[in-house]
DNA sequence: TGGCTGGGTTGACAATGTCAAGCGGTAATG
DNA sequence: CATTACCGCTTGACATTGTCAACCCAGCCA
Protein backbone atom coordinates (compact mmCIF):
# COMPACT_ATOMS: atom_id res chain seq x y z
CA UNK A 1 0.00 0.00 0.00
CA UNK A 2 2.97 2.73 0.74
CA UNK A 3 5.21 0.77 -1.46
CA UNK A 4 2.35 1.72 -4.12
CA UNK A 5 2.37 5.44 -3.63
CA UNK A 6 6.04 5.35 -3.72
CA UNK A 7 5.86 3.73 -7.05
CA UNK A 8 3.37 5.75 -8.82
CA UNK A 9 5.36 8.93 -7.32
CA UNK A 10 8.58 7.49 -9.16
CA UNK A 11 7.18 5.89 -12.35
CA UNK A 12 3.66 7.45 -12.65
CA UNK A 13 0.35 6.18 -12.52
CA UNK A 14 0.96 4.53 -15.81
CA UNK A 15 4.12 3.06 -14.00
CA UNK A 16 2.72 1.26 -11.43
CA UNK A 17 3.72 -2.28 -11.62
CA UNK A 18 1.76 -4.58 -9.17
CA UNK A 19 4.42 -7.00 -9.64
CA UNK A 20 7.27 -4.53 -8.65
CA UNK A 21 4.88 -3.20 -5.50
CA UNK A 22 5.18 -6.95 -4.10
CA UNK A 23 8.75 -7.09 -4.96
CA UNK A 24 9.40 -4.11 -2.96
CA UNK A 25 7.61 -5.41 -0.55
CA UNK A 26 9.08 -8.77 -0.68
CA UNK A 27 6.41 -10.92 -1.14
CA UNK A 28 5.65 -12.76 -3.95
CA UNK A 29 3.78 -11.34 -7.39
CA UNK A 30 0.30 -12.25 -6.30
CA UNK A 31 0.07 -10.89 -2.76
CA UNK A 32 -1.26 -7.80 -3.13
CA UNK A 33 -3.91 -9.89 -5.45
CA UNK A 34 -5.04 -11.20 -2.13
CA UNK A 35 -6.03 -8.24 -0.55
CA UNK A 36 -7.25 -5.93 -3.41
CA UNK A 37 -8.91 -8.31 -6.11
CA UNK A 38 -7.24 -5.94 -9.15
CA UNK A 39 -5.04 -3.51 -9.83
CA UNK A 40 -8.00 -1.08 -10.67
CA UNK A 41 -9.15 -1.89 -6.94
CA UNK A 42 -5.59 -0.94 -5.46
CA UNK A 43 -6.01 2.61 -7.13
CA UNK A 44 -9.48 3.10 -6.32
CA UNK A 45 -8.48 2.16 -2.74
CA UNK A 46 -5.75 4.68 -2.89
CA UNK A 47 -8.32 7.61 -4.11
CA UNK A 48 -10.55 6.64 -1.60
CA UNK A 49 -7.43 6.96 0.91
CA UNK A 50 -6.81 11.15 -0.67
CA UNK A 51 -10.25 12.23 -0.95
CA UNK A 52 -10.24 11.47 2.76
CA UNK A 53 -7.41 13.25 3.41
CA UNK A 54 -8.65 16.47 1.49
CA UNK A 55 -11.61 16.58 2.99
CA UNK A 56 -10.09 16.28 6.55
CA UNK A 57 -7.83 19.63 5.61
CA UNK A 58 -10.94 21.13 3.92
CA UNK A 59 -12.76 21.00 6.89
CA UNK A 60 -10.33 21.66 9.12
CA UNK A 61 -10.33 24.79 7.49
CA UNK A 62 -14.25 26.11 7.17
CA UNK A 63 -14.37 24.86 10.87
CA UNK A 64 -12.23 27.40 12.51
CA UNK A 65 -13.56 31.10 13.07
CA UNK A 66 -14.41 34.61 10.77
CA UNK A 67 -16.68 35.56 7.98
CA UNK A 68 -17.78 33.19 5.18
CA UNK A 69 -15.88 35.15 2.38
CA UNK A 70 -12.76 34.18 4.79
CA UNK A 71 -13.46 30.80 5.00
CA UNK A 72 -13.70 30.11 2.47
CA UNK A 73 -10.59 31.37 0.72
CA UNK A 74 -9.03 29.40 3.99
CA UNK A 75 -10.46 26.24 2.11
CA UNK A 76 -9.64 27.46 -0.94
CA UNK A 77 -6.02 27.38 0.12
CA UNK A 78 -6.26 24.30 1.82
CA UNK A 79 -7.14 22.85 -1.37
CA UNK A 80 -4.74 23.98 -3.55
CA UNK A 81 -1.82 23.76 -0.57
CA UNK A 82 -2.88 19.63 -0.22
CA UNK A 83 -2.56 19.35 -3.97
CA UNK A 84 1.26 21.07 -3.59
CA UNK A 85 1.93 18.97 -0.12
CA UNK A 86 0.69 15.36 -1.66
CA UNK A 87 1.14 15.81 -5.37
CA UNK A 88 1.09 12.18 -5.76
CA UNK A 89 -2.44 11.88 -4.29
CA UNK A 90 -4.23 14.75 -5.62
CA UNK A 91 -3.20 13.49 -8.96
CA UNK A 92 -4.60 10.44 -8.34
CA UNK A 93 -8.20 11.62 -7.12
CA UNK A 94 -9.40 13.17 -10.73
CA UNK A 95 -7.87 10.28 -12.73
CA UNK A 96 -10.00 7.32 -12.50
CA UNK A 97 -12.26 7.07 -15.52
CA UNK A 98 -15.80 8.31 -15.39
CA UNK A 99 -17.01 4.82 -15.62
CA UNK A 100 -14.58 3.11 -13.24
CA UNK A 101 -15.75 5.00 -10.59
CA UNK A 102 -19.20 3.76 -10.22
CA UNK A 103 -17.90 0.59 -9.44
CA UNK A 104 -16.46 1.48 -5.49
CA UNK A 105 -19.23 3.65 -3.95
CA UNK A 106 -16.71 4.40 -0.85
CA UNK A 107 -15.06 6.94 -3.03
CA UNK A 108 -17.53 8.25 -4.72
CA UNK A 109 -18.88 8.95 -0.57
CA UNK A 110 -15.16 10.19 -0.04
CA UNK A 111 -15.51 12.67 -3.12
CA UNK A 112 -18.65 14.24 -2.60
CA UNK A 113 -17.47 14.75 1.62
CA UNK A 114 -14.84 16.99 0.23
CA UNK A 115 -17.24 18.28 -1.79
CA UNK A 116 -19.97 19.15 1.06
CA UNK A 117 -17.84 21.04 2.41
CA UNK A 118 -17.55 23.65 -0.01
CA UNK A 119 -21.11 23.48 -0.38
CA UNK A 120 -22.09 24.54 3.05
CA UNK A 121 -20.18 27.44 2.73
CA UNK A 122 -21.51 28.79 -0.43
CA UNK A 123 -24.93 28.22 0.76
CA UNK A 124 -24.27 30.25 3.64
CA UNK A 125 -22.37 32.94 1.60
CA UNK A 126 -25.32 33.12 -0.93
CA UNK A 127 -27.98 33.42 1.64
CA UNK A 128 -31.34 32.33 2.20
CA UNK A 129 -32.66 34.87 -0.71
CA UNK A 130 -30.24 32.38 -3.51
CA UNK A 131 -32.03 30.38 -6.19
CA UNK A 132 -30.23 26.53 -6.30
CA UNK A 133 -28.80 27.72 -9.74
CA UNK A 134 -27.08 30.56 -8.32
CA UNK A 135 -26.24 28.76 -5.59
CA UNK A 136 -24.99 26.19 -8.00
CA UNK A 137 -23.29 28.54 -10.35
CA UNK A 138 -21.18 29.82 -7.07
CA UNK A 139 -20.34 26.75 -5.92
CA UNK A 140 -18.81 25.70 -9.23
CA UNK A 141 -17.70 28.69 -9.28
CA UNK A 142 -14.86 28.51 -5.91
CA UNK A 143 -14.64 24.91 -6.47
CA UNK A 144 -13.15 25.78 -10.16
CA UNK A 145 -10.87 28.07 -9.16
CA UNK A 146 -9.26 26.08 -6.57
CA UNK A 147 -9.15 22.80 -8.56
CA UNK A 148 -7.90 24.93 -11.58
CA UNK A 149 -5.29 26.70 -9.77
CA UNK A 150 -4.25 23.26 -8.17
CA UNK A 151 -4.28 21.46 -11.25
CA UNK A 152 -2.21 23.77 -13.14
CA UNK A 153 0.35 24.13 -10.48
CA UNK A 154 0.92 20.33 -9.75
CA UNK A 155 1.40 19.91 -13.62
CA UNK A 156 3.47 22.86 -14.11
CA UNK A 157 1.71 23.99 -16.81
CA UNK A 158 1.15 27.23 -15.75
CA UNK A 159 3.69 28.92 -18.05
CA UNK A 160 5.60 30.53 -14.55
CA UNK A 161 8.26 29.35 -13.79
CA UNK A 162 8.09 29.15 -9.59
CA UNK A 163 10.95 27.18 -8.70
CA UNK A 164 10.59 27.40 -4.85
CA UNK A 165 7.69 26.47 -3.25
CA UNK A 166 7.28 29.67 -1.14
CA UNK A 167 7.21 31.54 -4.80
CA UNK A 168 3.87 28.52 -5.34
CA UNK A 169 2.44 29.52 -2.31
CA UNK A 170 3.21 33.52 -2.52
CA UNK A 171 1.48 32.69 -6.24
CA UNK A 172 -1.75 31.00 -5.01
CA UNK A 173 -2.26 33.59 -1.98
CA UNK A 174 -2.39 36.73 -4.48
CA UNK A 175 -4.48 34.37 -6.81
CA UNK A 176 -7.03 33.72 -4.12
CA UNK A 177 -6.85 37.63 -3.08
CA UNK A 178 -7.10 38.62 -5.93
CA UNK A 179 -10.38 36.08 -6.45
CA UNK A 180 -11.32 36.76 -3.10
CA UNK A 181 -11.97 40.60 -4.00
CA UNK A 182 -15.42 40.85 -5.71
CA UNK B 1 -3.47 7.92 -36.21
CA UNK B 2 -7.56 8.53 -36.25
CA UNK B 3 -7.21 4.92 -34.48
CA UNK B 4 -5.72 5.87 -31.38
CA UNK B 5 -7.95 8.53 -30.69
CA UNK B 6 -10.85 6.48 -31.47
CA UNK B 7 -9.55 4.11 -29.36
CA UNK B 8 -8.46 6.36 -26.44
CA UNK B 9 -12.15 7.02 -26.47
CA UNK B 10 -13.53 4.06 -25.99
CA UNK B 11 -10.90 2.29 -23.85
CA UNK B 12 -9.50 5.36 -21.97
CA UNK B 13 -5.68 6.53 -22.20
CA UNK B 14 -4.24 3.40 -20.20
CA UNK B 15 -6.50 1.12 -22.54
CA UNK B 16 -4.83 2.58 -25.63
CA UNK B 17 -2.41 -0.66 -27.14
CA UNK B 18 -0.24 0.16 -30.65
CA UNK B 19 -1.31 -3.74 -31.53
CA UNK B 20 -4.72 -3.13 -31.03
CA UNK B 21 -4.44 0.27 -32.95
CA UNK B 22 -2.34 -1.84 -35.60
CA UNK B 23 -5.13 -4.01 -35.65
CA UNK B 24 -7.85 -1.75 -36.39
CA UNK B 25 -5.57 -0.28 -38.95
CA UNK B 26 -5.50 -3.85 -40.57
CA UNK B 27 -1.29 -3.58 -40.54
CA UNK B 28 1.20 -5.26 -38.70
CA UNK B 29 1.78 -4.79 -35.11
CA UNK B 30 5.28 -2.75 -35.47
CA UNK B 31 3.88 -0.50 -38.24
CA UNK B 32 2.76 2.21 -35.83
CA UNK B 33 6.08 1.88 -34.57
CA UNK B 34 7.38 3.10 -37.44
CA UNK B 35 6.01 6.37 -37.70
CA UNK B 36 6.14 7.30 -34.03
CA UNK B 37 9.61 6.09 -32.46
CA UNK B 38 7.67 5.52 -29.37
CA UNK B 39 4.48 4.15 -27.51
CA UNK B 40 4.69 7.96 -25.88
CA UNK B 41 5.36 9.57 -28.97
CA UNK B 42 2.28 8.80 -30.53
CA UNK B 43 0.43 10.12 -27.21
CA UNK B 44 2.53 13.03 -27.42
CA UNK B 45 1.25 13.77 -31.26
CA UNK B 46 -2.11 13.75 -30.03
CA UNK B 47 -1.35 16.18 -27.31
CA UNK B 48 0.63 18.30 -29.98
CA UNK B 49 -2.40 17.88 -32.36
CA UNK B 50 -4.72 18.61 -29.31
CA UNK B 51 -3.01 21.95 -28.28
CA UNK B 52 -3.12 23.28 -31.96
CA UNK B 53 -7.14 22.93 -32.38
CA UNK B 54 -7.68 24.48 -28.84
CA UNK B 55 -5.21 27.42 -29.38
CA UNK B 56 -7.01 28.03 -32.45
CA UNK B 57 -10.13 27.82 -30.85
CA UNK B 58 -9.28 30.68 -28.27
CA UNK B 59 -7.44 32.85 -30.72
CA UNK B 60 -10.51 32.94 -32.82
CA UNK B 61 -12.30 33.65 -29.52
CA UNK B 62 -10.19 36.57 -28.52
CA UNK B 63 -9.74 38.22 -32.01
CA UNK B 64 -13.82 39.10 -32.76
CA UNK B 65 -14.95 42.85 -31.68
CA UNK B 66 -16.16 43.83 -28.06
CA UNK B 67 -13.93 45.17 -24.72
CA UNK B 68 -11.34 43.20 -23.35
CA UNK B 69 -13.66 41.80 -20.63
CA UNK B 70 -15.90 40.29 -22.95
CA UNK B 71 -13.63 38.86 -25.31
CA UNK B 72 -11.60 37.57 -22.41
CA UNK B 73 -15.03 36.09 -21.35
CA UNK B 74 -15.69 34.47 -24.92
CA UNK B 75 -12.21 33.10 -24.60
CA UNK B 76 -13.01 30.92 -21.38
CA UNK B 77 -16.07 30.28 -22.85
CA UNK B 78 -14.17 28.76 -26.00
CA UNK B 79 -11.77 26.87 -23.78
CA UNK B 80 -14.74 25.12 -21.79
CA UNK B 81 -16.43 24.13 -25.32
CA UNK B 82 -13.43 22.73 -26.50
CA UNK B 83 -13.22 20.08 -23.56
CA UNK B 84 -16.68 19.58 -23.98
CA UNK B 85 -17.07 18.78 -27.34
CA UNK B 86 -13.49 17.14 -27.69
CA UNK B 87 -13.36 15.38 -24.33
CA UNK B 88 -10.47 12.91 -25.54
CA UNK B 89 -8.49 15.55 -26.58
CA UNK B 90 -8.38 17.66 -23.72
CA UNK B 91 -8.37 14.77 -21.26
CA UNK B 92 -5.30 13.79 -23.12
CA UNK B 93 -3.48 17.65 -23.01
CA UNK B 94 -2.57 17.49 -19.19
CA UNK B 95 -2.06 13.77 -18.96
CA UNK B 96 1.53 13.61 -20.08
CA UNK B 97 3.71 13.59 -17.14
CA UNK B 98 5.99 16.44 -16.57
CA UNK B 99 9.12 15.01 -16.95
CA UNK B 100 7.95 13.44 -20.31
CA UNK B 101 6.86 17.01 -21.84
CA UNK B 102 10.06 17.94 -21.74
CA UNK B 103 10.84 15.82 -24.26
CA UNK B 104 8.52 16.73 -26.94
CA UNK B 105 9.50 20.66 -27.60
CA UNK B 106 6.90 20.98 -30.46
CA UNK B 107 3.99 20.15 -27.84
CA UNK B 108 5.45 22.44 -25.13
CA UNK B 109 5.18 25.50 -28.25
CA UNK B 110 1.76 24.16 -28.86
CA UNK B 111 0.39 24.89 -25.87
CA UNK B 112 1.98 27.78 -25.18
CA UNK B 113 0.52 29.11 -27.84
CA UNK B 114 -2.34 28.65 -26.29
CA UNK B 115 -1.41 30.11 -23.03
CA UNK B 116 -0.12 33.26 -25.18
CA UNK B 117 -4.06 33.92 -26.46
CA UNK B 118 -5.02 34.57 -22.18
CA UNK B 119 -1.87 36.17 -21.45
CA UNK B 120 -1.93 39.03 -24.10
CA UNK B 121 -5.73 39.67 -22.97
CA UNK B 122 -4.85 39.38 -19.58
CA UNK B 123 -2.26 42.19 -20.18
CA UNK B 124 -4.41 44.16 -22.17
CA UNK B 125 -7.30 44.39 -19.51
CA UNK B 126 -4.28 44.49 -16.49
CA UNK B 127 -3.32 47.67 -18.27
CA UNK B 128 0.19 49.51 -18.49
CA UNK B 129 0.15 50.30 -14.81
CA UNK B 130 0.02 46.56 -13.56
CA UNK B 131 3.58 44.94 -11.95
CA UNK B 132 4.47 41.54 -13.26
CA UNK B 133 3.06 40.35 -10.23
CA UNK B 134 -0.37 41.54 -10.69
CA UNK B 135 -0.89 40.48 -14.41
CA UNK B 136 0.24 36.78 -13.80
CA UNK B 137 -1.86 36.66 -10.45
CA UNK B 138 -4.43 37.74 -12.70
CA UNK B 139 -3.78 35.34 -16.02
CA UNK B 140 -3.84 32.32 -13.57
CA UNK B 141 -7.05 33.49 -12.02
CA UNK B 142 -8.64 33.46 -15.39
CA UNK B 143 -6.84 30.15 -16.44
CA UNK B 144 -8.12 28.71 -13.25
CA UNK B 145 -11.12 28.95 -14.00
CA UNK B 146 -11.68 27.97 -17.23
CA UNK B 147 -9.28 25.00 -16.86
CA UNK B 148 -10.87 24.35 -13.33
CA UNK B 149 -14.49 24.15 -14.81
CA UNK B 150 -13.31 22.21 -18.01
CA UNK B 151 -11.80 19.34 -16.08
CA UNK B 152 -14.75 18.95 -13.68
CA UNK B 153 -17.17 18.77 -16.09
CA UNK B 154 -15.28 16.73 -18.72
CA UNK B 155 -14.89 14.37 -15.99
CA UNK B 156 -18.02 14.26 -14.37
CA UNK B 157 -16.53 15.79 -10.82
CA UNK B 158 -18.90 18.34 -10.44
CA UNK B 159 -21.28 16.92 -7.99
CA UNK B 160 -24.11 17.89 -10.09
CA UNK B 161 -26.41 15.99 -12.79
CA UNK B 162 -25.83 18.33 -15.76
CA UNK B 163 -27.58 15.21 -17.66
CA UNK B 164 -27.89 16.87 -21.19
CA UNK B 165 -25.34 18.77 -23.32
CA UNK B 166 -27.73 22.23 -23.01
CA UNK B 167 -27.45 22.08 -19.49
CA UNK B 168 -24.56 21.79 -19.40
CA UNK B 169 -23.98 24.72 -21.15
CA UNK B 170 -25.98 26.73 -19.17
CA UNK B 171 -24.33 26.25 -16.56
CA UNK B 172 -21.03 27.04 -18.34
CA UNK B 173 -22.38 30.38 -18.56
CA UNK B 174 -24.22 31.00 -15.55
CA UNK B 175 -20.94 30.62 -13.89
CA UNK B 176 -18.43 32.57 -16.20
CA UNK B 177 -21.14 35.43 -16.37
CA UNK B 178 -20.59 35.31 -12.34
CA UNK B 179 -17.18 35.24 -12.48
CA UNK B 180 -17.46 38.14 -15.37
CA UNK B 181 -19.41 40.64 -12.59
CA UNK B 182 -16.40 41.84 -10.88
C1' DT C 1 -7.87 -35.63 15.70
C1' DG C 2 -9.93 -33.30 11.95
C1' DG C 3 -11.43 -29.55 9.37
C1' DC C 4 -11.59 -24.61 8.26
C1' DT C 5 -9.88 -20.19 7.35
C1' DG C 6 -6.51 -16.45 6.44
C1' DG C 7 -2.36 -15.25 4.35
C1' DG C 8 0.13 -16.36 1.50
C1' DT C 9 3.02 -19.33 -2.68
C1' DT C 10 4.11 -21.37 -7.29
C1' DG C 11 3.12 -21.97 -11.95
C1' DA C 12 0.87 -21.09 -16.00
C1' DC C 13 -1.37 -18.01 -19.73
C1' DA C 14 -2.36 -14.39 -23.08
C1' DA C 15 -1.36 -9.65 -24.13
C1' DT C 16 1.69 -5.84 -24.51
C1' DG C 17 5.87 -2.74 -25.56
C1' DT C 18 9.97 -3.04 -27.75
C1' DC C 19 14.32 -4.80 -30.26
C1' DA C 20 16.40 -6.84 -34.39
C1' DA C 21 16.43 -8.35 -38.79
C1' DG C 22 14.42 -9.05 -43.29
C1' DC C 23 11.73 -8.03 -47.56
C1' DG C 24 9.59 -5.96 -51.77
C1' DG C 25 9.14 -2.16 -54.55
C1' DT C 26 10.23 2.48 -56.28
C1' DA C 27 13.52 6.21 -57.27
C1' DA C 28 17.79 8.03 -57.88
C1' DT C 29 22.52 7.19 -59.57
C1' DG C 30 26.26 5.26 -62.22
C1' DC D 1 20.42 -1.15 -67.99
C1' DA D 2 22.39 -2.47 -63.43
C1' DT D 3 23.03 -1.05 -58.79
C1' DT D 4 22.33 1.10 -54.82
C1' DA D 5 19.55 3.37 -51.35
C1' DC D 6 15.68 4.15 -49.09
C1' DC D 7 10.69 3.70 -47.58
C1' DG D 8 6.97 1.31 -45.81
C1' DC D 9 6.10 -2.54 -43.75
C1' DT D 10 6.41 -7.60 -41.93
C1' DT D 11 8.02 -11.56 -39.09
C1' DG D 12 9.89 -13.28 -35.18
C1' DA D 13 11.72 -13.01 -30.95
C1' DC D 14 11.95 -11.36 -25.71
C1' DA D 15 11.00 -9.74 -21.03
C1' DT D 16 7.33 -7.85 -18.38
C1' DT D 17 2.76 -7.40 -16.96
C1' DG D 18 -2.17 -8.54 -15.12
C1' DT D 19 -4.71 -12.29 -13.98
C1' DC D 20 -6.49 -17.27 -13.22
C1' DA D 21 -6.04 -21.64 -10.82
C1' DA D 22 -4.30 -24.66 -7.71
C1' DC D 23 -1.67 -25.65 -3.77
C1' DC D 24 0.41 -24.89 1.03
C1' DC D 25 0.73 -24.35 5.85
C1' DA D 26 0.23 -22.31 10.52
C1' DG D 27 -3.18 -21.64 13.95
C1' DC D 28 -7.63 -22.01 15.75
C1' DC D 29 -12.23 -24.23 16.97
C1' DA D 30 -14.85 -28.23 18.00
Amino acid sequence: MLASVELIGEAGLGGLSMREVARRAGVSHQAPYHYFGDKAAIVAALVGRGFGMLAERLEEAAAGAGEVTERLERVGRAYVHFALEEPVYFRLLFRLEVGDLGRYPEVEAAGARAFGVLERLVAEKAGAGASQGEREALASLHWSVAHGLATLLVDGNLGLKLGTRSAQEGHVDEVLRLFGRR
